[in-house]
DNA sequence: TTCATTGCAAAGCGTTTGCAGTCAC
DNA sequence: GTGACTGCAAACGCTTTGCAATGAA
């Protein structure tokens, strides 16, 4: 994606943003705004401690409880997804943005050697999933909103 | 399942334990085995504190250290499983016994009307999900171990 | 006897909460 | 001006760690 792609993207996003937040009588604060277009400004996963470190060194203070807050806004909004990467390991909560994407799984490489040590994680897309999705939904007649696939592996030497 | 075949898989149960902790050249506490019988005893999933109060009710004391520590062995012997339910909140990591049991995938249901409350969890298995797995193998050049996939969603009214 | 394992309590770590001060409306 | 939002620090809940005591080999 190129510069001028990203920078419509962000106008974008922030109206987005800007209907939510009037619809649900929420306040048009600075940090919201701005928290919004680090993380639309990020091509990968960040976790709220990389998200905070970003804006420390963007010279943008804003606390860790905002960032949460802010998060639990924008998941609710659709604006971004929450992930859980670590099988094995607790780790913290991964987020991505979601808006201009796809709805992807993942998998999720670990060095070879160590099974607590993630060495890359791939994003794909498999159509058959939603087959299952709909056999599921109909074999325990329930709705299904949404769903999570990863797959651990290695590197084939 | 009767109570003479869960005896007589407790009975198998220990011995695969038993040939794990020799292999690795780790001891034959009592700790490990009575741990390992309360989990194979019970029919559902549970969690370090569940299993925790459960062995104090059986008035045999054992340390949340010791459990978490066995849980890591027996993770490792594939004598249990290790869950994330819980999407949206974070919830402590469940487990469940996994020696007799086919690989299997879960399907969340969350109290309708509340995103947070789960319902019920639904286990099921769809071959087509093996079918992804291969595929991604060859795609991405990489031998698979494990996967998870979890369906979220409501009952339908 | 030796050292892996246990139990306890303390520490860690990501996340949530309480509250006084601030600022969007 | 009012009350939603922010920042800070303290609290929380699950898990891990340090260490002295124990007991399997």
């Amino acid at each position: 994606m190129n510069a001028k792609q990203r920078e419509l993207n962000i106008t974008t996003i922030k109206e987005v943003l800007r209907q939510y937040l009037q619809e649900k009588g929420f306040r048009n604060t600075p940090e919201r705004y701005t928290i919004l277009e680090e993380i639309y400004m990020m091509e990968h996963h960040f976790n709220v401690d990389d998200l905070y470190l970003l804006m420390m060194q963007k010279k943008y203070h804003v606390s860790k409880a905002t960032i949460y807050n802010t998060i639990e806004i924008f998941l609710d909004a659709g604006l971004i997804r929450k992930h859980q990467f670590g099988e094995k390991t607790l780790t913290s909560s991964s987020y991505e943005k979601s808006y201009f994407d796809k709805q992807h799984d993942h998998l999720v490489i670990y060095r070879t050697g160590s099974d607590k040590e993630i060495e890359e994680i791939i994003e794909f897309c498999d159509p058959r999933i939603q087959g299952i999705k709909e056999s599921i939904e109909s074999a325990f007649g329930v709705t299904i909103d949404s769903h999570s696939l990863y797959f651990y592996g290695t590197k084939k030497n």
